[in-house]
DNA sequence: TCGATCTATGACACCGATGTCATAATACGA
DNA sequence: TCGTATTATGACATCGGTGTCATAGATCGA
């Protein structure tokens, strides 16, 4: 690899004005600049990120851990899939700021996480991006000399700086749109008790149908899926709960799902019961998973997780504190995703 | 952040003693060398990869290149979501050979590539992995001064080394145990024609065919997908292949769908023409998308696309590269995966 | 007992950039 | 026309490790 000395030495000037020319950070005349150019061009010069970290210890290199970090035992889902999302929005706007990204995945043994830590360390990277699997509290490492955390899709105790789904939001905005067109008995068939997500959507139903003045009735919420690693008990969990409000006396006119997965059960299971979908009941899920909600006959209404989006906004998180350096205050940062109106949802009664 | 003169002064030894402690290269003795130690944990020293680069020209650090390096306009799935498969696969074999991964995304602008492979060379990146969305031929640009690549999940026409999955062993597999448990009329209903998937799948559909003696019948191989960016223009090709082998005079006994997107709504296109799955028809896929194949009722028989096995096996090819440094003829390596059998197919006439 | 060999350690240069300081050449204002 | 400010450039040290070579002591066989 050519190195500044031989770019200088090629154009006839010496190594600092090579630099001052990458650098434009004082004046060249314009020949100069001409020949160390195409001496540049000629050799296929690059220059060492190495030497540069050396002499200014700034790498411009920023970490990012994956896997388990969480808390739980077991994910309630097979996930990992939506962590490529935030990847995704957190490379494109580091990229923007002319970081790169490291990455580490944990393989799903938190153990690993200090000798991630480590190695980042010895990259000397400016700060740690940490992407939880799901919605939920984690507990992070010792920072080991890293200066600035941010957490994706989680948070922890210690108020690290944070950025989750708004899931109240995104519950409470559908609800709204579902009464807003007529529906008046909305099932709710969860995800796990437990879970945050479960919790703050619930709230989100809940104060929805209470700002439309519409009563509650707690039989039309139940969970639909379990924290058990048998696929057996998890469905019939889902089974009991959606034959459960089937079978209320006043049943519903639209479902709720915890998520798209169970919407997709939802569908089957209610087709194999005769019914339409959706003529005789509308059915709407989380998440927008698109490979599920724009798979679906008819297409699932749903309400997207902003996977892309809430890696930008770690990244800028995490950029903004890179800069300031004094510790602003923590943040928890929500950030809500769009209802995604399809077909699967139609006002009750009517038959198209 | 403490550097190697501040354990040697602190340990009283000098820099280089340190350094031979580090890297176990020269033989210390006892004391000296617990003296050392007690100094780095003290004062919590981390060595700087920078410096050992600068030194070493081995930097340690392999790039990732995901996301548009196609030659194809949009891509048949809305896909990206298996890539990360690959990346776990790639890093954690890359993290147990030391070595630490950089990954940057083309966000969907292959134009984007070559400024991400400048940015590589600048950290003096000793491999590239190029990884492709799906199964196809892809065009890698100037290496810039980077030694090694291999691609993963794709190939091109170079002769890069490249690692990509066995589609005609899958289906060939596949196809042969439905012809042993008793199919003998097998729809193939496929993804859109001109796919790399398809065209080898189809040969390994019917190669198993001819193994066991029996006539193909074209009638029953149709693509059910296209290249067309509208949702009804597929939706409708799906739905026209379907038909048409279901109207034969002797309909097949099992469909076997181009992946489990399209085994997804043959459930409910023939849920809602009265046919029940297994009884009256059974189903297969092929990608094994755990989110449906184990969602779905019954969970659906299909074929694994080994993503984390090659994303191993992509990283195993760039680190043999990497040490044996003398180019070594270009490997093409097909992984193939388990066909997984769930309930989705039963032997035909026979109800449970 | 003495040269040969081995062990444990340090001095010093170097990897490739860039910050600091010095300096030659040029421009500018009085 | 001369002193001062500005422009353009280079010499040199430095960042944090490690390769090379030198050297003081210890060990050992004859």
């Amino acid at each position: 690899m050519a190195t500044i000395y031989d770019v200088a030495k090629s154009a006839g000037v010496s190594p600092k004005t090579v630099s001052r020319v990458l650098n434009r950070d004082a004046p060249v005349s314009e020949a100069t600049r001409t020949a160390v150019e195409a001496a540049m061009a000629e050799l296929g010069y690059v220059p060492s990120h190495a030497a540069r970290t050396m002499r200014s210890s700034k790498s411009g290199l920023v970490g990012l851990i994956s896997g388990a970090i969480s808390e739980a035992e077991t994910s309630p889902e097979q996930s990992g899939l939506p962590e490529i999302y935030i990847f995704q929005g957190v490379q494109k706007v580091l990229r923007a700021a002319g970081k790169t990204l490291l990455i580490a995945d944990t393989g799903g043994d938190a153990d690993n996480i200090p000798s991630l830590v480590r190695t980042f360390a010895e990259h000397q990277v400016e700060g740690l991006v940490y992407v939880a699997a799901y919605h939920q509290p984690v507990t992070l490492p010792e920072p080991q000399g890293i200066r600035h955390m941010v957490i994706a899709n989680g948070f922890d105790a210690e108020g690290t700086p944070c950025v989750v789904p708004d899931d109240y939001a995104g519950q409470k905005a559908l609800t709204e749109r579902l009464i807003e067109i007529g529906h008046r008995r909305i099932a709710y068939l969860t995800l796990p008790d437990g879970l945050v997500a479960t919790r703050e959507r619930t709230q989100g139903y809940i104060d929805a149908h209470t700002a439309a003045g519409l009563e509650v009735d707690p039989k039309l919420i139940r969970p639909a899926d379990s924290l058990s690693t048998s696929p057996e008990d998890r469905r019939s969990v889902m089974k009991y709960a959606l034959d459960s409000v089937l079978a209320l006396d006043k049943p519903p006119s639209v479902i709720c799902a915890g998520n798209d997965r169970l919407a997709l059960q939802f569908y089957g299971r209610l087709r194999s019961r005769g019914l339409r979908v959706p003529e005789d009941i509308s059915i709407a899920g989380y998440d927008d998973y698109r490979l599920i909600s724009e798979t679906l006959y008819p297409p699932l209404t749903t309400v997207e997780l902003p996977y892309h989006q809430m890696g930008c906004r770690a990244a800028e998180l995490l950029l903004k504190r890179l800069s300031d350096d004094q510790q602003s205050e923590a943040a928890t940062e929500r950030v809500s995703g769009d209802v995604k109106w399809r077909d699967s949802v139609i006002p009750p009664g009517l038959t198209r």
